[in-house]
DNA sequence: GAGTGGACTCGAACGCTGTGCGAGACCCGC
DNA sequence: GCGGGTCTCGCACAGCGTTCGAGTCCACTC
């Protein structure tokens, strides 16, 4: 930024306190470090540095690291999108949701690494879960076959999902097929069939073969979840 | 410890050096430490007491901290269970896999921050996919199918197993229920319904419960499975 | 205009972390 | 006795999250 003649005598007003600082500012910067550095690179100095703040002043607008961390979380949540179960078809809205959630993850890797320390209890979250719910009563289930539901096809797609970007953070995180290949051939000296057939399966395409395993696995969800479905149990 | 009469002059000839350090022995101490205190509570200087050595013997051990953590977790891993196929009927086995899986990482629940940080390449966990892939094989799956099954099934256990282990942690580690509830409530008032629910459910032995959820999706996963199983598509 | 009080910022400091470095201790084969 | 490899460890460094108390600024009231 080139700066024009200008100094400590002929500023305007108010220029070091630009609106000052806020939550929401906060929670800002630190996803977008969190984005670009990992979950290991965010440090309270480093996110007041790049707020051109104190470490220490952030302290007055959050709690403490872990609660920021829930608010940042709870905002990548938001980013999930679950379409009305009032215009598409059941499984239409359940692959929709699972694409979106797992796209959120890719975009926001350090999301897998907090899925494993603190509950989704934000507003997103809450609001997340409850449309789920009525997406699923809204196809049929009822009772506690709706909690089942829910829970089968979250899980799966974080399970599914949470490795996935673990291995990809371990390939350097540019997804580099060769690096990984080459780990578990130095790793898997005594499984070389296993080793083999890797190094066959990743040859092509990685993405798509990604796609076609989070489908596959994802049909086995949907197909299992809506012959329960027609078999009518509910509990 | 209270001390004899005894000092630098009137010691026995190797009482330091008891043995020495060893690889194994600080991972099990690692592991130790781990279990009972959680992935936060591990730090060298610690690890290092607990074996009565200073923090930096262990670098000879040792590369660094994130090398063992990569052991105690591929120890971690050598703990799940998966049938002999031969002796064993396909679903059996994979259900047996599945609820020693969901064991080993409630009694390790540092696991599940170690599942979105790094892949599990160690010998523990290669053998595990290799006996995995050799039991879908056996079953009867081909090709491609192979890989598919076993992400399938992979996922969806840790994907339940992860947030649950989550939720406890979040209660206070003892899997409180009124406190998860509370938190639920505290910050869920948008959603009554969602929450009388939540309530009701959970007004149950929330251990049953778990058990019934994650069989629920269990059995939607295997059926999927076996339906292209029947199928016998195999790309 | 002077004064007061809340909102907000921030430098210094504390106790903690992982780890590099170099000095030392121990034991074995010569 | 004497290298030399194996192993231990105290010191130090840079960085971390967080507390505390002093200080700045703004809006408001007399």
């Amino acid at each position: 930024m080139t700066k024009q003649f200008s100094s400590v005598w002929t500023r305007e007003p108010h220029p070091p306190r630009q609106a000052g600082l806020s939550r929401e500012q906060i929670v800002k910067a630190a996803q977008e470090i969190l984005d670009a550095e990992g979950l290991e690179a965010l440090s309270m100095r480093k996110l007041g540095a790049k707020l051109n703040a104190g470490a220490t002043s952030l302290y007055w607008h959050v709690a403490n690291k872990d609660e920021l961390l829930e608010l940042v979380y709870d905002e990548a949540w938001g980013a999930v999108r679950l379409p009305d179960p009032d215009e598409t078809s059941w499984r239409e809205v359940m692959t929709t949701f699972a694409y979106s959630l797992q796209d959120a993850m890719m975009r926001h890797p350090w999301m897998t690494s907090l899925i494993g320390r603190m509950a989704a209890l934000g507003p997103n979250a809450l609001r997340l879960t409850d449309r789920l719910r009525k997406a699923f009563k809204k196809a049929g289930f009822t009772g506690i076959d709706v909690d089942f539901g829910c829970a089968a096809i979250m899980s799966y797609v974080l399970g599914y999902t949470i490795p996935q970007v673990a291995w990809i953070k371990a390939a350097g995180g540019d997804y580099d097929l060769d690096s990984i290949v080459a780990a578990i051939e130095r790793a898997g000296a005594d499984y070389p069939e296993l080793v083999a057939e890797y190094r066959d399966l990743h040859s092509h395409d990685p993405a798509a073969h990604r796609a076609m395993a989070f489908d596959f696995g994802l049909l086995c969800v949907l197909d299992g979840l809506e012959s329960r479905l027609r078999k009518g149990a509910g509990s």
